[in-house]
DNA sequence: CCGGTTAGAACTGTTGACAGTTGACAGCGG
DNA sequence: CCGCTGTCAACTGTCAACAGTTCTAACCGG
């Protein structure tokens, strides 16, 4: 039993790397959940390795955002309030309503062009599977990687993983399917128009009402800038 | 002399967080140049540690991109290209824009008046020691903490870090100093006035301008986008 | 029955040693 | 003189064990 989950680190680089690597995954999947905290001498263990690459491991993940390391006490795996929620959708917010502009002035036509057939197919998809809408984090990430540049591009996925990660508290589904690809579409329109600050506003609004989106289906009823909920 | 550095982590907490706030320092001082490889076993003895906790703080570092590890090569203060340079400085315009955008729906008078009266007294310092101004800095901090959202000041000083140990490359001093204090004098009055589009378009300048500064006195002169440069 | 106390278990922080890789240099052949 | 090769030292990656802290729960007094 000593490499059940080990066998998924057999490939080349350190073992702190793909470590990270598995550990990650095991986090976003959900196989750790959120609040949980990571046993090192058992994972260490399952994984097969020691103690060693597997802390060094931890605390990349927690600079990521997607651990939390409290001395003598061990790593968990992060939890957010509501006030963190929010702050992470302005994060996002300043990416991707930045990330915009630069698409405006750098992008070439074929590649909107590519954007803008990814909306459209998915809206046909959409309309098939009749409700979900996965693609909404494919549209962002293809959206963050017209921009250009890899610093933004990289910090923008670290954040939307922690949304995801915070997402994952809750199993309320969302589906603000046909709202958001409607959004999409806006949003592409502007960005091939050249439009910035259409494009800008467009962007804020989409991810303001993703916001609300989360919050609520989280369960943070109301106005996340001051009180802590659930009592 | 296997203190002599040591004596500087003689506080509380774990050695591995004490480890990493004296080699952030280290970095930012200068005291380990850009590009310099950190021997573990000779920091590590200076430090009065062992390796294992050094190389967690190390981890952490890169994840904060002061260093670059490389596997079986070893730690390096992180060098910056040019295009690197040009990325930060998108990331501050994101930033910093955005946070011009929360500062205007949420500071409230008295913090806005508070961080007038920093930029008329540093004006009026400057006029003193007659050119260097290094309250930019500060300038700039003050700005992120009025936009109340913790996790986006981190990231952005992180950026600023960053930025401050690409430029600590060269030597030459930029002092744009009087046109920097005049560009601080506009944005804050845009926030006071609440007027979030001139202001966010009063930073996007300011930061405009101290990045061609920046990428000048760092010797790449032209554009970062597509070639590299130092032949 | 309940709160506080106190051993003991479990776990994290740290260490020193071992193993595999990288880089440098001397020696050799051309 | 130059380039190649093989050896060796230095260093990083990894491990197993030790030390100190935190959590658990049994125990005791009220």
């Amino acid at each position: 039993m000593s490499d059940e989950a080990g066998a998924a680190l057999t490939r080349d680089g350190t073992f702190s790397r793909r470590t990270e690597v598995v550990i990650r995954e095991m986090i976003l999947d959900g196989t750790i959940p959120p609040g949980e905290r990571l046993n090192e001498v058992a994972l260490a263990s399952a994984l097969g390795i020691s103690r060693g690459p597997l802390r060094e491991a931890i605390q990349r993940l927690a600079g990521e955002g997607l651990l939390t390391v409290i001395s003598h006490r061990g790593a968990f795996v992060r939890t957010f309030e509501a006030r963190e929620i929010d702050e992470l959708y302005d994060m996002r917010c300043a990416y991707e309503m930045y990330a915009a502009r630069l698409i405006c002035q750098r992008a070439d036509d074929d590649q909107l062009g590519e954007l803008q057939s990814f909306v459209t197919e998915t809206g046909l998809a959409m309309d098939d599977s009749n409700g979900r809408y996965p693609p909404d984090r494919d549209f962002h990430r293809r959206l963050l990687a017209l921009a250009g540049n890899a610093t933004l591009e990289r910090a923008a996925l670290d954040a939307q993983a922690q949304i995801s990660l915070a997402r994952s508290m809750s199993a309320k589904a969302p589906t603000r399917a046909k709202a958001a690809l409607g959004e999409h579409e806006a949003i592409v329109a502007a960005l091939r128009s050249r439009d910035a600050e259409t494009a800008v506003r467009l962007v804020q609004e989409h991810l303001e009402h993703a916001r609300r989106g989360a919050l609520a289906a989280l369960g943070f009823t109301d106005d996340p800038r001051k009180g802590n909920e659930t009592p």
